[in-house]
DNA sequence: CTACGGTCTCGTACGCTGTAAGTTGCTCGT
DNA sequence: ACGAGCAACTTACAGCGTACGAGACCGTAG
């Protein structure tokens, strides 16, 4: 991990310079965008770029490197809290701006399953988060273990929803529901109840449900915890 | 997605028989564990056996499917709760048998990342924590709802753990937290705060934290609705 | 003007991957 | 004895990430 963030290439200084670490990274993040992590190979970017393969190699030292500069080029699109918000609706601004990056960008929750997320961006995002709640008088072990609730929620969903919408880079079809409500009418008629029921459910109305589930917790144990 | 998990392949009728789809997904499941999603081939796996590589491809028709049958293995190892608990009990333990489940398998998360589970375990899982809730009398929709919001939860808090615990199969060291703090300490001091206090936090009791404020909120809603 | 060192691009090649296709031998019912 | 079907193997192919080294271009020093 001597990783990308440590050593950005030294500015340059004269040459013809057709290719570069923003062009490609913005390059990547699109095609990733379109056809998610697995389709995404050297090669392929190469050519989109119009470049060799072993081109791309002199801006970005590998190809994990390159997804952890796309992660963190989409936190980039995090919009950061209003700096007077109380942390109740600064946590649920931030959550909701990570929740619409999740669907932009489907591949993000399988991303930060792979790399840990260290550069600029995403650190001035953790840190943003922070603000609102030791404002608001917490402590740090406090505010931490209520962030960490709250985005473990958030991830989780995404990683949850991206199984059954924007089913980006995969190749198989999505499930025969009825086949399987069929398979397992029997045995196991709760879940084959709820397979029927699921498509009147707004995935959006079952995240804020969540999230304030979540956050109406927090808050409980906030309060007590400052008193 | 004709999938795995609607044909199965015949009963065999008389041969000798050194390899079968059980022997096979065993033995994948201990390689997973031991190296990770990433480090899994199907030559290494076929060498482990002592097959050739093709071979495995008799009893498995692709090496997606052979991860789908690896993850309903393991969701073999969920622990159902008791009939009579409560809902709130049952769906604590629940919980706490699919946090055991990701730290014993820490593939687990990153696999569901790529695949739908419905093969026959996974299927008991879910329909497993339906019933509780549904005994309590809540709605379908609410059960529904408050079940994906915590093991929501509890898959994003597995990802996020997932990163710092545990790197099985990943080959990079861990980054060094003192060049980072170095890295980002004017611009970002909360963060950095954080990264140096982040050592004394158990992760179990972090988890604990953020499972009774997901519950929480979801008795407060559950008592709510149902009254 | 020449020579050189740094910056960037590219061509070739290696070892790895998943798996399609075809071959072989085994055991069985007839 | 013989075909059928099951199970394992061999070969081969297209694609992957990337190590290595050869050039192309540049600003500058001699």
């Amino acid at each position: 991990m001597d990783s990308v963030w440590f050593s950005k290439p030294r500015p340059s200084s004269g040459q013809p310079l057709g290719l570069s670490r923003e062009a490609i990274v913005r390059k990547a993040v699109e095609m990733l965008d379109a056809d998610g992590l697995q389709k995404l190979s050297m090669r392929k970017l190469a050519a989109a770029l119009g470049a060799a393969p072993m081109s791309l190699y002199w801006h970005v030292p590998t190809k994990d490197a390159l997804i952890e500069l796309c992660l963190d080029e989409i936190y980039g699109e995090f919009v950061l809290p209003d700096p007077g918000e109380d942390w109740e609706t600064a946590l649920r601004g931030m959550m909701h701006s990570l929740r619409h990056l999740a669907l932009k960008h489907p591949w993000w929750v399988r991303g930060i399953g792979e790399f840990n997320s260290i550069g600029p961006n995403a650190v001035a995002m953790a840190d943003s988060m922070f603000e609102p709640m030791l404002r608001a008088g917490l402590s740090m072990a406090v505010a931490a273990q209520s962030i960490s609730t709250v985005s473990s929620f958030v991830t989780g969903y995404a990683l949850a929803e991206a199984n059954f919408v924007a089913r980006g880079g995969m190749d198989s079809p999505p499930p025969d529901l009825a086949k399987i409500a069929d398979m397992y009418r029997d045995e196991h008629p709760n879940y084959v109840k709820m397979l029927d029921e699921q498509e009147i459910w707004s995935l959006e109305g079952q995240f804020e449900f969540g999230l304030d589930c979540v956050i109406d917790g927090i808050k409980a144990r906030v309060t007590a915890l400052r008193s």
